[in-house]
DNA sequence: TATTGTAAGTTTGTCGACAATCCGATGATC
DNA sequence: GATCATCGGATTGTCGACAAACTTACAATA
């Protein structure tokens, strides 16, 4: 033990001896669901699209067997759909999920913010500050008028307040819930989007945790998240449309909503 | 359309014409990944156990591509963790992730108590006989002195609360938490066990839902899952050995956590 | 005696291939 | 004229195999 690091005397010396942090290592599977997660985040893979195994595969560089594993890590979080011998889909948000999905988030996020004032001070100013500059970067965008990058600040915003929420559990969920949330975005709307009225509200939002006003955040986080519902559900539902023209040649008339086949057996 | 059903007019008549339920058909993969969680939940996988790929195909009687898409599809669940080369290992639960689930348990089930005493008065009534039959099979399984059937009433007592949440996306999340609850007990317990207070507070659940004091079922859930979390920690960490025992010949002295190498990176 | 280097053995990670299945279209029949 | 049956094409679901990587044990050395 007390020779084991002699020829790294000097640098030991600097941090902690002998207490290296493990390193990291990412299994190939890891990766293709990163890549499926970001691709249907960016909506390069929009809801109702139908790919076959192999030209993904193909795309991605890797062979059947990793991806397919990968794709039920992506169905156990409910992002993609397998309907049997037909490759995979990515999901199709109806209003109901829509409004689970909201409905959730408003029981979630509050619990949230009540979590993150209950910590140190200083650990509290560290997450204002992460919030903040995601609320500078949603300011930017909006100037810019890139909803793109707007949207992808909202995202971030929520992530952070879920990753300091102090539940592993709970930051995972809403991951997926964020995710999901962008995905009823691509499923209800024809195009991306994003209105104007979302920086004020994120303002508001830091504004109430740093009066430390968990009961006034709970209710701006309600109000915003009803407010997206009836926005979402407004629009005169052209469904996902546009995403299945762009990877099938044509769409024939409707023959049953490909990728709820098969729901996540999960229960 | 008209003509569709006509050679089955006499049948169709009978219920719903044209409108059959589908048929769910269960891919392999379901399978089983349903079998491997029943096996968690049974305990015939005992958290921290390491089984090869191979050896685990051969018991289920499939090949290793379809076992390692389950195996998949339980990590994304947190139940199983695969570390690098290692095969795949059953979660082991230590006392953060005790307090974690319990915590989240204590925030979605009675947010699952208000909504359903939200529903129609009709529906309520199936759902209160539904959770009192649970209750009345706890409490036949506490007189014949049943610790796992037990255990096993409880698990569907809190499983049912789920499925009449009114929420596809809570229900899966409840599921996962369920089972996690169950390995909280193999991984701090030595023995499967459960205490006997736990069918009249159950009564006492169910006696608050039909005197529809939401209120009141809220903090007797919470009171519940705090004695809960009080008990498990109270045993003094005799860890997992029994269960490594069984399926590893012998234990050196504690190389690492070998179960808690890789986490999920679902974020 | 403790530690490092080496080697064999085992298991995973990945790939390619085969067969069963399903989809769509064409043609036959009532 | 519409429905049913048949047939090819394509793709999935599953399996077996190979190579790389890791673990473990053993031996050599300081």
């Amino acid at each position: 033990m007390s020779t084991r690091n002699s020829g790294l005397s000097a640098l030991a010396g600097a941090r902690q001896v002998g207490r290296l942090a493990p390193v990291r290592r990412t299994s190939t599977v890891d990766l293709i669901a990163e890549r499926l997660r970001e691709a249907v985040v960016e909506g390069s893979l929009p809801p109702g699209a139908v790919l076959g195994e192999a030209e993904l595969a193909f795309q991605l560089g890797v062979s059947r067997g990793p991806l397919r594993e990968a794709m039920q890590r992506l169905t156990a979080e409910g992002l993609l759909v397998i309907p049997r011998r037909r490759g995979l889909a990515v999901r199709t948000m109806t209003p109901e999920d829509v409004r689970d999905i909201h409905w959730l988030r408003s029981r979630i996020e509050p619990e949230l913010g009540r979590r993150i004032l209950a910590r140190p001070a200083a650990e509290r100013k560290t997450v204002l500050a992460e919030l903040g500059a995601e609320v500078k970067r949603m300011q930017r965008a909006l100037r810019k008028d890139d909803a793109r990058d707007l949207g992808d600040a909202y995202l971030d915003f929520h992530r952070a307040l879920a990753a300091w929420g102090g539940s592993v559990r709970l930051a995972r969920m809403m991951a997926t819930l964020l995710i999901e949330t962008r995905l009823c975005t691509f499923s209800m709307y024809e195009h991306f989007e994003v209105h104007r009225d979302l920086v004020p509200e994120h303002v508001a939002f830091v504004e109430a945790l740093a009066a430390e006003d968990a009961r006034r955040f709970a209710v701006l986080i309600e109000a915003h998240l009803d407010a997206e519902v009836a926005r979402l559900l407004a629009e005169p539902v052209a469904a996902a449309k546009e995403g299945e023209d762009r990877l099938l040649a044509e769409t024939p008339d409707e023959p049953q909503p490909l990728d709820r086949l098969d729901l996540p057996e999960g229960l």
